[in-house]
DNA sequence: GCTAACAGGGAAAGCGTCTTCCGCACCGGC
DNA sequence: GCCGGTGCGGAAGACGCTTTCCCTGTTAGC
């Protein structure tokens, strides 16, 4: 192989089969113009023979516009996010779209640079699943752009929060976090610990205020040192677990942790601590990701159908713009596992 | 926002600025020429004021080259994918390199539709991280897509395996199950069963054969019967266990699952079928997946650093050529913890 | 003071593709 | 037998950007 080669181009394509450029290029992507089967045929031989490509950056410039989705995502090794990733992977190529992706790392400053560079591709969509701050001073530098981008004829579509006017997949975590409060209390549960993310981290401060609103309806609540905020991950998770089990938790029956990557790690941490998960404390999560069927005992928690939430998102910005309000969130429903037993001990005092 | 508007191009900031459409070019992008720094502190004003975002497709075709990097895994869902391509895309965007994923679903023709259809992008590195089979059909064709493309500038990486002639981020599977192995030994174990991927899959098999070659160092060895190929997945994980508990493994002490994802759902059938994890059963995997670390027991398993993988994979391709030959493999190291308890009772017979 | 070298702005020629427009050939209708 | 269609190939002009090349204005050297 002679390194120095260039890729084939159209137009060695056409040369090869002895038509024009034109004719190559309406026989190679389903123009509206018909050709003559026989050039046709020809041409096709040609692309294949010489391996041709089409450059779809030159497509992109001539007809102005791309076949990429540039999805923006908090850190893919997060498996919520990961699974969210799937879904948009799959809807896209179903729908014959690329997908370019980037990670913010969880931060609103990365998340505007990305933004502004995967702009610089002129995707036909930009989906957003980062998390989104309450109060973030990007957030009008965010709009600002993505209103550019959507003036241009992009489509944005914001997974979770429905914080800025764009389309939004919601995802019901407030509801959610209510009803599992429900639940809980169902089972017999009444004194309760939570560890949640960052205080101005917007899904977190839903599904605990939907929480503690579920429990508010039984009279119930979580005292504030009972409340722990940390990182958004397994490690904050384990770390808030044990703050707890200093700040002591004897009495605490269970504990929500507002995402099962934390619960996960506080799983951990609360049974190097001595308190038994299932038996001798509670726990549970929300989000359902996969590993919560297979640690021990399996987790309670609230499920979303992650890989749904992906496509939904393709699938709302390739529909027209009009069924925009009628966006419904996606269902989100409790799942109870070995982690809260019936607490038949305190079902007395119900 | 007049949805019509057109995405402003560097014409429209040259004019706005009053200069040449190639000053205005040469102050945005780092070119070799100066520019008087009064035009391009106007140039920059204009761009800023008009939300100027280069096109980057129309930069690829000027430029005859592009700045991504186009990633193809199995299942971005899988974390052993997912961890991968973290650490690809961090990598990446440290380099100023933007990331394209597709996800080949494990199906080697896929694979090949996708590796054509990435190549349209004209990427400057291909990372292929999909597992590779034994005896593919589709493997000379990917091999001639792939030529082609290196042949164009593009750089080929693949992980894993060496089948084909390109770099690789080579994995020690064969020696990290090997050590694993010796190290299950030394603990006591002596009665093995395992649970691995289809037969033609090349990771599966490396890693059994490295297991039983660590095995065959004590004279050792596990009966057919106690072998189950099955899906790469933890529902394959699960059915396998499900399975050896059907064939009757009442003797065995410790059942290997060739990775991580599969060691944790047969971890759940072991318990469901009576074989406590870590008490009347050891349970080793591979790869080392984060959450490994959170089911109970703990599970044994071999090291690797998956996002350096994927970080090493985007260096390689930037670096030199001719650093090809001097890659080492990655160096696998073997993790013992609660799932693989020290076996006293057998000790006697060492 | 004159020339040589250099800096740096701008016009214009690409890059690979699509698409409009032109024109030719062939067809059917009257 | 003539005329208006229609079907389809090809030339050429975009698309948005980079980069070469030209040319003018400045500076340095003698």
């Amino acid at each position: 192989m002679n390194a120095g080669a260039k890729a084939p181009t159209l137009h060695d394509v056409a040369r090869a089969a002895g038509v024009s450029l034109a004719t190559a290029s309406r026989s190679l992507n389903g123009s509206e113009r018909k050709v003559n089967e026989e050039y046709r045929v020809r041409v096709l031989a040609a692309a294949a023979e010489l391996g041709y490509t089409p450059n779809l950056s030159a497509q992109a410039v001539a007809k102005g516009t791309t076949m990429t989705v540039a999805l923006l995502v908090g850190d893919i090794a997060d498996p919520y996010f990961s699974s969210i990733a799937a879904g948009v992977i799959r809807a896209s190529e179903e729908a014959g779209l690329i997908v370019t992706m980037a990670a913010t790392e969880r931060d609103a400053t990365r998340e505007l640079d990305l933004v502004k560079a995967l702009r610089g591709q002129r995707p036909r969509v930009l989906i957003l699943a980062g998390s989104r701050f309450a109060g973030e001073e990007t957030q009008p530098a965010l709009a600002a752009e993505l209103d550019a981008f959507e003036s241009t004829g992009g489509r944005v579509v914001f997974i979770s929060q429905p914080e800025l006017p764009f389309d939004t997949v919601l995802l019901d975590n407030y509801g959610g976090a209510r009803q599992l409060a429900r639940a809980l209390v169902d089972l017999g549960y009444r004194r309760f610990a939570a560890i949640s993310g960052s205080e101005s981290l917007l899904t977190a401060r839903d599904r605990l205020t939907g929480f503690m609103d579920g429990l508010a309806e039984h009279a119930l609540s979580i005292p504030t040192e009972h409340i722990v905020h940390t990182e958004f991950t397994r490690d904050g998770g384990y770390d808030a677990a044990t703050e707890l089990l200093q700040r002591g938790i004897d009495e605490v029956e269970l504990v929500f942790a507002v995402n099962d990557v934390m619960a996960v790690g506080a799983m951990s941490a609360l049974r190097e601590g001595g308190r038994i998960p299932g038996e001798t404390i509670a726990l549970a999560g929300y989000d359902d990701i996969p590993t919560v069927r297979d640690v021990t005992p399996a987790l309670t928690t609230v499920r979303i159908p992650l890989e749904d939430v992906g496509r939904q998102a393709v699938e709302l910005a390739l529909a027209p713009k009009s069924d925009r309000e009628t966006a419904t969130p996606i269902a989100a429903t409790v799942v109870l596992r070995g982690s809260t037993p019936v607490l038949a001990t305190t079902a007395v005092t119900d």
